[in-house]
DNA sequence: GTGAAAGCGCTAACAC
DNA sequence: GTGTTAGCGCTTTCAC
């Protein structure tokens, strides 16, 4: 293997420019102290040169690696790519990320850590050790494991938590759970429904239970009832089917049903199909979530949208803030989620 | 902001251990020339300090930065991003290369990069300049763009070329498509289809043509004959449906047809559906890729499943093997894909 | 405002 | 086999 160096450094600049390293390094930097015709001349030089500084020098000198980490759960997430359903919470993930990153000359690392393990600290640990990532975003349902976020806290690394209110200290960033179940509530509520059915998510995750309580918020604030209405779930299609069951087999039947998954909702429609309902005739469905498969099943569902690319991109902004120095919004930020109507609501049967 | 430093540095294992530094290096590295007594010694601290080396600080030395790059068409991989159709393509490339990297202790970053942009080579060189990888996975369109493989020469960074036979030098990896069309075409055959038809992928990727010329060498073994029953597309939907409506206005018809897409393929079923024929009732249709839609639309396609996963790990394994100075394979490795039947395709109408 | 010197954590080359 | 020395490219600290 031939030992392969840089091919044009900091040296070759300020030899170029006839000035110093440390201005060259202000220069990078952006850094003041430097006169205006000496900024232009060493851009000058950079730009003939064709110069990049080299993060790992620049990491080992002690200041920004310009590397920030996305973590997400290592199980599920290969779950989900094996699985090959077009869950695209990745994709969207990085298309946020990546492109913020950019914005600021920063580089995105998507990484994959076991969050049910004993050892998470010492994978997490190995990974900021190698790497010396400015920031990491975490998800859920690790968001706020606190092995995560101490660690985390003890090494002085800003960290937002999507998903998550933030006490760990993190920069919170939460997807409008609440108000999307508001929203979709209100949704079926102008059609007409009254008896709407709910489908909660994993009780691991702090957003099913923001989802269960705007639901319940809207049905109260219309006067309308909810006991009995709500089912548990797992975000799975099996999960789903069981739930759906136990909803639709109540009496009177609710007319509508909010599912915190796609999973979920594309469940309760093969059940009320099986029990020769049609949908959106006998019975609607919301989703959550507006994977690709709400798209392309048939009836195409009416779906939240869950704001994964713009959430991603804030929370690199974020972090990139906090590096600067700049201060942050206190308490947590919520990201509104969007409602896509398409083919499975409809007003109910008379 | 506080100035971090590495925790546990290669000085708190050699003083734990109570070595030299370039003996804690050699463990790490594997070396040769450490007894096992005081591999052992020192692999103890390691454990216990839970020391990881500072990949900057490798990277500086002038060893290993043990990053493995894989490039993407910008443009491409963001509107798919965006249209949100379930193109899993990014992330079957994540999987296999993100759990290969793992074995191997690298790790993968994606970027992307503007392939048709007359400033690759610059965007590129920065992103080398910046990261200094180990490796480079290219993949189509670019992993024949001569501006890439050029510079990836000159600076001597191993890189593997998916899609391509590697007339530029790099690591040919190519995932069966001609053997592909064959298997499609072949299942076809044995259903009793004589006239199939074929719409083919844009003009700009290879595998393009050797999907064609799979499909015609298998018509030709089995002494069918394929003049004008190939259509022209570009992987579009759009193009699929011009491409369908060509090869269905032919008289005799077809009786089944191939297509180089998933989009093409759905687009086929759409043409055939408008024109009163049932798929697979009236038409069979195969289609290539084997995305998610294909098992989410109805009916569920019979497709070509591309091993994207399994091809991007062979790229990391091979890139690790370069490194490593092992002999590599001469010219194009071939990862067969598989016929992933589904409901698209049945035997021809009497 | 600019420059010189020291050092970040690690490995290559060479000495022992 | 193991240790010593000299950097890698950059930023920090501190002179000037």
């Amino acid at each position: 293997m031939v030992r392969r160096r840089q091919a044009v450094t900091i040296k070759h600049v300020a030899a170029d420019a006839g000035v110093s390293l440390q201005t060259v390094s202000r220069v990078i930097n952006q850094e003041p102290n430097v006169r205006a015709s000496m900024r232009e001349r060493v851009q000058a030089s950079i730009d003939k040169l064709g110069y990049v500084p080299s993060i790992a020098a620049q990491r080992m000198s002690g200041s920004r690696s310009y590397l920030i980490l996305a973590l997400n759960d290592r199980e599920r997430t290969i779950a989900d790519w094996r699985a090959r359903e077009g869950t695209d919470w990745v994709d969207q993930m990085l298309m946020g990320g990546m492109l913020e990153c950019a914005k600021h000359g920063y580089r995105l690392i998507f990484e994959l850590v076991d969050t049910h393990s004993d050892h998470v600290e010492r994978e997490l640990q190995g990974c900021i050790a190698a790497l010396q990532p400015d920031g990491v975003i975490l998800t859920p349902p690790h968001s706020d494991n606190p092995l995560i976020t101490d660690l985390l806290r003890r090494q002085n690394i800003p960290f937002a938590q999507i998903g998550s209110t933030g006490e760990a200290g993190g920069i919170s960033l939460i997807m409008g759970d609440e108000g999307a179940a508001r929203t979709a509530t209100r949704h079926l509520i102008d059609l007409g429904h009254q008896r709407i059915g709910f489908i909660k998510g994993a009780a691991e995750y702090k957003l099913s239970d923001w989802r269960e309580a705007g639901w319940k918020a809207e049905m109260a604030d219309a006067g309308l009832g909810f006991d009995g209405l709500c089912a548990a779930g797992d975000f799975s299609y099996r999960s789903g089917v069981d739930a759906a069951q136990k909803l639709l087999a109540l009496r009177p039947r609710p007319t509508a049903i909010i599912a915190s998954s796609d999973h979920m909702a594309l469940a309760t429609v093969d059940v009320a199909r099986k029990m020769g309902m049609q949908v959106p005739r006998d019975l609607s469905v919301v989703s959550f979530d507006n994977t690709p498969m709400t798209m392309l099943t048939r009836p195409a569902l009416t779906a939240i949208d869950q704001p994964v690319a713009a959430t991603t991109a804030l929370a690199v902004e974020r972090i990139v803030a906090a590096k600067r120095g700049d201060a942050l919004p206190e308490g947590p930020t919520i990201v509104p989620a969007g409602l896509i109507v398409r083919e499975s609501t409809a007003p109910p049967a008379k």
